[in-house]
DNA sequence: GTCTCCGTAATGCTGCCGCAACCTTAGCGG
DNA sequence: CCGCTAAGGTTGCGGCAGCATTACGGAGAC
């Protein structure tokens, strides 16, 4: 196993080195983010392990740039600035995990081991059809790039058939996606929203259609 | 996207919940790990919250058991348990992500989004035949990457045929798959569905044919 | 208060599907 | 090779299940 290092306290980084080494894992260690892209196209790294505040700027930088590269490399940051929304804002740029400094060993040893449990393969991100981009992550809608808002379970309907356009969706399928165990439906409540929320895609140009199929369920296609 | 949540503080589960609602996700909630095992049996969830100290028991033990069933569904320990040492036992019975009580939604949201942005690797059981790919599971059909809807009765004979291609299929077995113990059949329904689906076929291309086996049944084959 | 969301239910419509009548084909005996 | 029989194939038709739409009222947010 391979990792990349990227920090800039020399002494934390041997020591995180050495330490990492009696575990049978390889580090490669570079102070700077221009250094470690480069490192990066040279070498396939397992993982790699990111401080923030480094010489040459701010570290979550080098994650987009490391995912438009095309690399999808499980990164975890390790940081002294570890306030909640400071964590919010380094995984929405596409970090896997995020720990703080100070931290055990043993702790970062099991981040990483539950990080390269997963599969390296990141999900599409955002999903377009027709005008529309939608990220269903952060379940928001844009149509032609301006924000399409709509009401929750529409934009549950609406989510639920992008992950599958242009299959088809089980009406059950919907239903699951949209209510819980507890709230029952009684009534044509999803037929409902379909219906409105066809009135609204086509207001706004969004450019897709839904098709039913009888018996089966919905289908989200481009016009 | 729909959760499961595991947590027996009544407050903090309604207030989680109505949190994430608002983010548009819908949650079950349940108090004891019997139930959650049998939710989990039933219900597909995209990722499973789960509290450690709960009536019947330690949560972390409900994560082997999961995974030895075959769901790779991600898994976000929420608890009071927050000792280094107490979260590297729960990554490394198979959480995926570790968040130690009192914590911001925001954060909750952000490190979901992290663990949902690597997929779990879904075998999505697929059959193809001739120019067709046919997903069983979500009853859809496409034809060279076009989708290809049809009748409901018409789309089960399909199916049924497709998962035993090459090889007959009882005219019995095909009933059996198209109607239910209630519906009784008086006429040749099902030899009238055959005949509207070849029609279908032709006319799209689907580059496959269903043979009779005069007597027996039917059997669907590459032309 | 005002506004939007959302479940319900009434209404109208579409096209699936069971039926049955009729046609075609396979299999077999002479 | 012919003709009979039974199984399978095709097609039009009518009934009705399932879907679309819309108005209404309650609930919650601000």
């Amino acid at each position: 196993m391979r990792l990349l290092l990227v920090e800039d306290e020399r002494e934390l980084a041997d020591a995180l080195s050495a330490a990492l080494s009696k575990h049978g894992i390889v580090t490669d260690h570079t102070i700077h983010l221009a250094d470690a892209f480069e490192l990066t196209r040279q070498n396939s790294y397992d993982a790699i392990l990111l401080d923030r505040r480094l010489p040459d700027g701010e570290g979550l930088t080098f994650i987009p740039l490391l995912r438009r590269a095309g690399a999808d490399t499980p990164i975890i940051v390790l940081t002294a600035r570890n306030e909640p929304l400071e964590r919010v804002e380094g995984l929405d740029v596409g970090a896997d995990d995020y720990l703080g400094k100070p931290f055990l060993v043993e702790e970062l040893m099991a981040r990483l081991r539950a990080v390269l449990r997963r599969p390296p393969s990141l999900t599409e991100l955002q999903i377009t059809v027709g005008r529309m981009l939608i990220d269903p992550l952060h379940l928001s809608v844009t149509v032609g790039s301006i924000p399409f808002d709509l009401p929750r379970r529409e934009l549950l309907v609406l989510v639920a058939l992008a992950k599958r356009k242009d299959k088809t969706v089980l009406r059950t399928t919907l239903e699951a996606a949209v209510y819980n165990y507890e709230e029952e439906i009684q009534s044509n409540a999803l037929d409902a929203h379909i219906s409105r929320l066809r009135k609204r895609l086509l207001d706004a140009g969004a450019g897709v259609a839904i098709h039913n199929i009888r018996g089966v369920g919905y289908l989200l296609k481009e016009e």
